[in-house]
DNA sequence: ATTTTCCGCAACTCCAACTGTTACGCAACT
DNA sequence: AGTTGCGTAACAGTTGGAGTTGCGGAAAAT
């Protein structure tokens, strides 16, 4: 893996359980397709399961299933999930920065957080259940 | 610094030379404004002299100062020569991939390579000289 | 009730990328 | 020749993420 490995993995996993709703999936099982590690995959889609995207489940029996139907899951919601934003979200101005510094910076992060916004929208515009059908595979 | 520090460093000193594109400035002077060091700015200068943005030169009245005029220097050229992309322009599809992964990973790049263009577009329609302006400094 | 199986979480190591720093060579002006 | 400043290579320090191990808790099977 490299980078974008969070998104990465989230999609992939949730494009298979898509195709499958129904079947749970323990995390090694989703380590060992996915060529990493169980905790590395816990740690994802906790961040779906906070989110409202995932269950998981302990126990025996127990393991990952979707938290509501492929179809009302976007790509956004799993970008959203995540935390990665294009722009860092401006947490602290420094104020001994010269105004020159500011200006551009403020300029900059506006234009981002249209980008952003744009990108956003692109993502929720697609379902996982819609890609899973691009998919020809029969796993 | 922290992140995104390239572009900061890059902003930063071109809106000070489109102030006063004339005058010619040091490594030295530069980085100390900047709170960083020499051999970073001429780093980060350096990707903008290879695209046309500064010159250069060495000896005694040496320094760097503006290639062209300000109003023709745009914010979209300084995020251009800098190599900085939003998404990694898919060095390789790793063929052992899933089906699945596949279609998530096209459908995904297809998106960020959109809002990529849009970013540059917008950036594209300010230049370092009317960002300049806002900033109400006297250096 | 005990065992098994799974997730949750914390701590640590490993690794890559970046910044900062030092040092040396080259160019240009005095 | 000496001074000044850029160009570049090499190395140290820092940061963030992935990978790994270990332990505790929850739920099902026995």
């Amino acid at each position: 893996m490299k980078r974008n490995s969070r998104l990465s993995l989230a999609l992939h996993t949730l494009g298979h359980m898509a195709g499958q709703p129904d079947r749970i999936r323990k995390s090694a099982d989703i380590a060992a397709h996915a060529g990493t590690n169980p905790v590395v995959v816990r740690r994802v889609l906790g961040s779906l399961r906070q989110a409202g995207l995932l269950v998981s489940e302990s126990g025996h029996s127990g393991g990952w299933r979707l938290a509501r139907p492929p179809e009302e899951i976007t790509l956004a919601d799993v970008y959203l999930a995540l935390d990665e934003r294009l722009a860092a979200p401006d947490a602290e101005e420094e104020p001994h920065d010269c105004t020159v510094a500011h200006a551009f910076h403020h300029r900059v992060s506006t234009v981002m957080a249209e980008v952003e916004q744009s990108l956003i929208q692109k993502l929720g515009k697609t379902t996982i259940f819609e890609i899973r059908e691009t998919a020809t595979d029969l796993s």
